[in-house]
DNA sequence: AGTGGCACCTGTGTGC
DNA sequence: TGCACACAGGTGCCAC
């Protein structure tokens, strides 16, 4: 689900109905997610918010305090605005309660989620993996020489690499699989053996990918849903990306599926050389 | 330093 | 119908 086009998806819809709103409470109904909640959560009582912005896979909310909560969901986690009426679901575990009378509802079945809070100006103050951060794949950081200097030394397979959050930030399994596609690379290739033109075609690829899973409102192959409760619509439109099986769209090949560290890759394996 | 494997946790789908 | 099992979009830690 939550990759960059899910988060900044739902940073889109929950910013102007959340700004200027005060949080006038916090209920916490199980005190650990992936990590123990902190007890400066609290610092986010009686404070009114001021912006949403992302970074990674982070949704961050300031607060007028000059804290910020920092959102991430996991797998399975839902970040939603809900009414005054909302009746409360299993796994809701923590309820921010705004001044009018709407609730932010963060719900997370496998609890691979996590909130922190942290000094708005810099989280990576605060935070430990903000420093490690790569750049954001939809800035102009992110460029051909950029991508070739990291890869130049590296002999993982291309798929791997996209993955890692210190490379690039934001582009998860569903991501990497459809940006190689659009590039006409396999998942399997290594890294190191990227010709000049192919990563010209994979940069411009994986921010073509993002910016219309953006305009698409994200992915939802299950869980995913906006601040409004509403899924994405990319998955209709996803090339191989759990097409295995199914014909290409481009060539009518059969689409393969391997599984790289663990994680399932889906290719073409005539379109991807 | 780079890499693979695993753990974290629950829900869903499949096969017997 | 009930059970066991595999698998799922992310991340961080550990051993090699």
């Amino acid at each position: 689900m939550p990759e960059l086009p899910e988060i900044e998806t739902l940073k889109n819809g929950l910013q102007k109905p959340l700004i200027g709103q005060r949080i006038v409470s916090l209920e916490i109904n199980r005190p650990s997610l992936r990590y123990p909640l902190s007890t400066d959560l609290s610092l986010a009582i009686a404070t009114k918010i001021t912006g949403l912005r992302r970074r990674a896979r982070y949704l961050l909310i300031d607060l007028d305090n000059f804290y910020s909560l920092i959102i991430h969901l996991g797998m399975s986690g839902r970040f939603t605005l809900q009414n005054s009426d909302y009746l409360p679901q299993k796994h809701d575990h923590v309820i921010f309660s705004l001044d009018g009378q709407s609730q932010l509802v963060f719900n997370d079945a496998r609890r691979f989620g996590m909130i922190y809070i942290a000094h708005t100006k810099d989280p990576a103050i605060t935070l430990e993996m903000f420093k490690k951060f790569g750049p954001e794949p939809l800035s102009t950081i992110f460029t051909t020489k950029y991508l070739k200097n990291k890869l130049v030394n590296r002999r993982l397979p291309i798929k791997n690499l996209l993955l890692d959050n210190q490379l690039v930030v934001g582009v998860g399994n569903i991501y990497a699989s459809e940006s190689l596609f659009k590039a006409c690379i396999s998942p399997l290739r290594l890294s190191c053996s990227l010709a000049d033109f192919e990563l010209v075609k994979l940069v411009q690829s994986i921010k073509d990918v993002l910016r219309k899973a953006i305009l698409a409102g994200g992915t939802t192959l299950r869980d995913f849903v906006n601040g409004s409760s509403q899924p994405g619509l990319f998955q209709q439109v996803l090339s191989v990306y759990g097409r295995v099986g199914q014909s290409c769209r481009l060539c009518s090949a059969v689409i393969i599926k391997v599984k790289q560290s663990g994680r399932s890759s889906f290719y073409c394996p005539n379109c991807q050389k």
